[in-house]
RNA sequence: GCGGGCAUAACUCAGUUGGUAGAGUGUCAGCUUCCCAAGCUGAAUGUCGCGGGUUCGAGUCCCGUUGCCCGCUCCA
């Protein structure tokens, strides 16, 4: 999750607003809620745009459960609140936050409480009770909270932990870096999860998270999928889906918004083959993205530093595309050894282990985890796809799919709208329509529409012409080199179907 | 969360010291058109992001708010 700035680069972030731009007007992307002013990072995918995505999903889908080792799994958005406390996310996320205002130091209000000593902590109550700018009511709750611990100033930790107390006594306290009093934010949750309740009641005992992650749902599968599935170690488990972060900041476009969609793969592997395994997912991974036509010099593996590692991984590395703004992460992949199944055994009572018939061993697996952005995917995909070129003293923009992820695969047009041709042309529409996603368009000039195709990234465009009249034949027009070929019409489908693979 | 910039038609933008909202592109209808966006004719579209305020009068000035972009912070 690392995020380097290339600075100096006006023209590189023109490209992003280029292509924002574009998304918006040719109907690949839409800000959410565009006419009640927007909502802070949320996007919508209009016609081509979910046609881009879905093809994206659908190569990784192919990619990953085509295989004979992998199996499917689409798990609920919605997970028992117990699971949370066993991937770490409730412990990890859960601290409220409050900056200094004069010296901008952020701290955990935990780390601050304790920063302070007992004698202050016990000055501080004094002040709040004496003070004469305080209501009644919030005096009569600070006398309430802290009576039991009026020996024991140590245990004023309680005028922090209190969301109503909390801010009244930070109006006393002073920051330890700057020494300034009372200039604090108001003490917020930095936790990354969204709440809500299960039921129509909203109350503590009933709440619920929308999954920060897809991967959870894999692990408490893990023994579903295994005995449905007569697969023995190694194996994988591939799901796609929505996952919600409540990130303090969105930013760049997709590359981080609050929903988004995960492509993860987790693979089971015996506990000495950990290291192995991930050398082979690592190289994998990056093969998916070049084969898919995306800019070889533009990707990147990022390891992480072994002292930077998350809790739950022994290695990880980033696959990283060079966004306009910079290299960000498309791509995690981790070796989470057996942490995640070892705290569900944990958490849940339940074992998680493995029996292994050869060696007659019971174990709990590692896991090699492969963790992919769709949205990012898209969003890297786009930018790379994007491109200008000068033709004849005029400014072509192009979108160079590669025709596996072209949201239109070919567009039917006839050259001119009289002599029988748009007859001509609506039969071949009618013909290749079950077969692949196509566009007809008899509007304007043909070097319009050829243009317009290119803006959607079509790769092929097919013209009838005055010689189709004569010999059944239509010139073929790809997007890319704008080379012309004539096809008969008979052939086209297997030529199309043939071209686009 | 902090600091800075921006917000006018679908897109890119203009709009002088406050005085009835514009251009280009695109879109649509018709004509024209035999291969790479600029032919002809016509048409539609904006409570100038939203909410207040100052003023006889606000796109223009002030305050707030929302969104986008940049930097910092954050990103198990």
């Amino acid at each position: 999750m690392r995020f380097a700035i290339k600075k100096d680069n006006k023209n590189q972030q023109n490209i992003v607003e280029k292509v924002v731009s574009l998304a918006k007007r040719k109907g690949f992307v839409f800000q959410s809620s565009e006419i009640y002013g927007g909502l802070n990072g949320c996007w919508d995918y209009g016609p081509l745009g979910v046609e881009l995505l879905k093809n994206i999903k659908e190569e990784w889908w192919k990619a990953m459960t085509y295989r004979e080792d992998v199996e499917g799994l689409d798990a609920a958005i919605l997970m028992h609140p117990k699971v949370w406390e066993a991937s770490g996310h409730v412990e990890n996320f859960t601290d409220p936050m409050i900056d200094c205002k004069q010296c901008k130091a952020r701290y955990r209000l935990d780390i601050l409480s304790d920063a302070i000593s007992d004698k202050k902590k016990g000055k501080i109550l004094r002040a709040l009770r004496e003070s004469e700018s305080i209501e009644e009511g919030i005096k009569e709750k600070i006398r309430e909270l802290t009576r039991p611990f009026e020996e024991n100033n140590d245990k004023l930790t309680v005028l922090f932990e209190n969301s109503a107390l909390a801010p009244v006594a930070l109006a006393e306290t002073n920051c330890p870096q700057c020494g300034t009093k009372g200039e604090f934010t108001t003490p917020r949750s930095f936790n990354l999860m969204f709440k809500t309740f299960l039921g129509p009641v909203e109350q503590d005992g009933n709440t619920i998270y929308l999954r920060p992650e897809t991967a959870q749902g894999i692990f408490v599968n893990f023994l579903n999928v295994q005995g449905a599935s007569r697969q023995k170690l190694p194996f994988g488990i591939a799901q796609i889906g929505k996952a919600f972060r409540n990130e303090i900041n969105t930013k760049n476009f997709l590359f981080r918004t609050r929903e988004f969609e995960q492509m993860e793969m987790q693979y089971f592997v015996k506990p000495s083959e950990d290291d192995k395994w991930f050398d082979f997912w690592k190289e994998t991974r990056l093969k998916f993205y070049t084969d898919l036509g995306m800019s070889p010099d533009k990707l990147r593996y990022a390891d992480h530093p072994q002292d930077k590692l998350a809790h739950y991984a022994k290695s990880a590395t980033d696959i990283e595309y060079l966004f306009p703004f910079g290299w960000g992460e498309m791509e995690g992949i981790h070796n989470r050894t057996d942490f995640d199944l070892g705290r569900h055994e944990e958490y849940s009572g339940k074992s998680q282990k493995y029996f292994d018939e050869e060696s007659r061993e019971k174990y709990i697996p590692f896991i090699i985890e492969t963790s992919a952005g769709a949205s990012r995917s898209f969003m890297a995909f786009l930018i790379d796809a994007y491109h200008e070129e000068e033709v004849k003293g005029e400014n072509r923009v192009v979108l160079r799919f590669h025709p596996k992820l072209a949201p239109i695969k070919a567009a039917i047009l006839p050259l001119v709208n009289k002599d029988g041709m748009p007859e001509i042309a609506k039969k071949i529409e009618a013909d290749l329509r079950p077969f692949l996603k196509v566009f007809y368009d008899s509007k304007g000039a043909v070097g319009r529409r050829y243009r317009r195709q290119d803006e959607a990234g079509t790769p092929y465009c097919i013209t009838v012409d005055t010689q189709t009249l004569e010999d059944n034949t239509v010139t073929l027009r790809e997007r890319d080199s704008m080379e012309q070929t004539r096809v008969k019409i008979d052939e086209l489908l297997t030529v199309l179907l043939e071209k686009l693979r």
